[in-house]
DNA sequence: AATGAATGAGGGTTCATTCAT
DNA sequence: CATGAATGAACCCTCATTCAT
């Protein structure tokens, strides 16, 4: 309850500490992201944040908003990575296999359906299509390149954003681990191996 | 708002109506797959049921052991739906094409990943070992197919489980909506086929 | 919560088997001893009793009646067990040493002012009349010994009726446990000796 | 039934009003002592505050936690007023009597037994311990006097803690009311004066 | 004589939200 | 900018009691 009891007033700016603002969307981000809206209070991102229940509501003013902040920053900086690994100058099924490796081996596993699912219950008409909005751009971040490469004859012709949500679906499956936590094919690196592979085998240009 | 006042004690048994339990269950089973476990109360269920929620505790002992039985049964019943498609005597592609069609048109959206995780988040050990189970059990329907599949050489040979996993999980690209409600490819027919032949270019024996 | 379906209409009555209604009532006592009334609910007493709530109810119509009839049946067994020791032909100093011998010895701790605590909160006026009587009806036991000592000689002239409580007063000193579950002078025998001392050093007539 | 509708937030805080949290604990202790743990809710403590539940919980975590408050803020209470009185330099047999006059008078009828049954029966296991040892506090604040006295010569020797359990044990009888509400032996002065007499009897170094 | 099924009224606890300071 | 105190609604669960069979 009565945990180190804090000094009143604003505190002095520790130069190097984050905004709060910011400390606690990320850590709302990361603590919705592992056991989602309904899991995790208000309290529960205040304690982890180290602030009281009311510094959130001074920043977000309701939990819905605050999920929506988080959901848009996640996509957002999903969208960021993939894109940076879209546009290196090496060929597609090794940026393909990369954009693999790197999600499956952030640990927190990314269910966008989930995610959606959570905020349809949850959020508001025009939070939703916030989130919307955000998880399109995302998706479109992906489809855009798998336009591109069909566009090239690397792979073959077909429609893009389909491509995209199979290659998403397909990359789920990396994620998944049995009653005894092991996942299907073992080592991250193999797995985003054959992952994309079989992915390849679908889309290839023969 | 006060639907039918209903009297103390044991009801007159109405003969042709369905044994409480099942109701109970099956009304579970519908709600919980629809918005998840913490966004339905047992309240929400004892309303649904038209009983109260003492009814509800007096056959299922937590809310908790109410899910892991809706889960159980749900996968139960899908693993049957699927051994029966699997079991006809048609080409292995066109009981995909099935398998597909059958789930996209049940309108509720089957989204395994999303049990677990809450099974995960919200059950007891037990508890979520018997859902586990569960799933297992439904996944290794697909996987033994496969198997035979494989060894037929109607497909290339690989890891069944890892197919059986691409499968269920490009099977879900088929439920996904986009802000305006609309899915990827349109009809549930054109869908099954696009999907069943995306996973077909990954595993057909060339 | 569906444990060994006993079968329908009345069961065979087993010969040597105690008659339903005795074997709630003293398991109901047992129960009650221990834990008091508003830990135990009628459930438990059936669970205990290996029959259903429904049963209870068609011996005793309320938790309070069947409250009343544990406590006066307890207090009616101690009352006989009480002048059982009190009749026997030995000096009176004795005879007390049993009492407190043979009470710390029945394990439960029978707390008198607690048992009549619930009463009073918990009971009707007329059940909580009964109660009382039961009560009464058993100090007096002691209480007439107590005079009939007193015109003897044996012990000084006082209100016997305050002996007598005094008597049982520090006879629940014996049952006194510290944190660590010890008693306050070890054995029952020694522990038994001493308190009757103490009493009889107040009385005694020099 | 609707009384003083209270607004949201934080409430203007008027100056000379206990605070919130003082209120509760002693309003808790009352009741608890009067009704017992089970006899209480959480709601009836809060309307005797004239707040919410949800106040009480934000200063304590759980009904048991409460319980253990209240529990060994009252043993407090009762050692400093044993204290206060046993230090005073009159006859020990002087302040033994105003000792049982004092707590007498209280109108609430303290029972340790009672209150250490429903804490062994309803608190965790800390939570027992915690109040086992403010029990414990509170018996030697007796039991040193006792044993001051003993090592005076002004009571024989013998157990002082014994000696300090039985005495209490005999200022319980000065509690108890027959059917009709009567003590046994009229007023606190006369009640006083002869639990002391008897108790004397058996301690005093003749 | 005994059961199985159901209820209504709470009881403990959590939680999003509010607001004076 | 941030807090501490408080609320009301909801949630999970328990329990005494009822009644057709």
């Amino acid at each position: 309850m009565k945990q180190s009891p804090r000094v009143l007033g604003r505190p002095r700016h520790d130069g190097n500490a984050k905004p709060t603002k910011d400390l606690v969307l990320e850590t709302a981000t990361r603590l919705f992201i592992k056991e989602g809206y309904k899991n995790i209070s208000m309290d529960d991102v205040a304690k982890a944040c180290n602030v009281t229940k009311a510094t959130i509501y001074y920043y977000y003013p309701t939990k819905g908003e605050l999920y929506t902040s988080a959901l848009i920053a996640m996509m957002d900086r999903i969208k960021l990575s993939i894109l940076e690994i879209l546009e290196q100058p090496i060929p597609f099924k090794e940026r393909l296999e990369q954009l693999v490796a790197v999600h499956l081996s952030a640990t927190i596993d990314i269910d966008m359906k989930n995610f959606m699912k959570e905020a349809t219950i949850n959020l508001s008409e025009p939070q939703l299509k916030q989130v919307q909005a955000s998880e399109n751009d995302m998706y479109q971040t992906i489809e855009q390149t798998m336009q591109v490469e069909m566009d090239n004859g690397t792979i073959r012709k077909g429609n893009a954003k389909f491509f995209a949500h199979n290659f998403m679906a397909l990359m789920t499956v990396g994620y998944f681990k049995d009653g005894d936590g092991k996942t299907l094919l073992g080592s991250v690196d193999v797995t985003a191996k054959e992952v994309t592979n079989f992915f390849w085998l679908s889309v290839e240009n023969k």
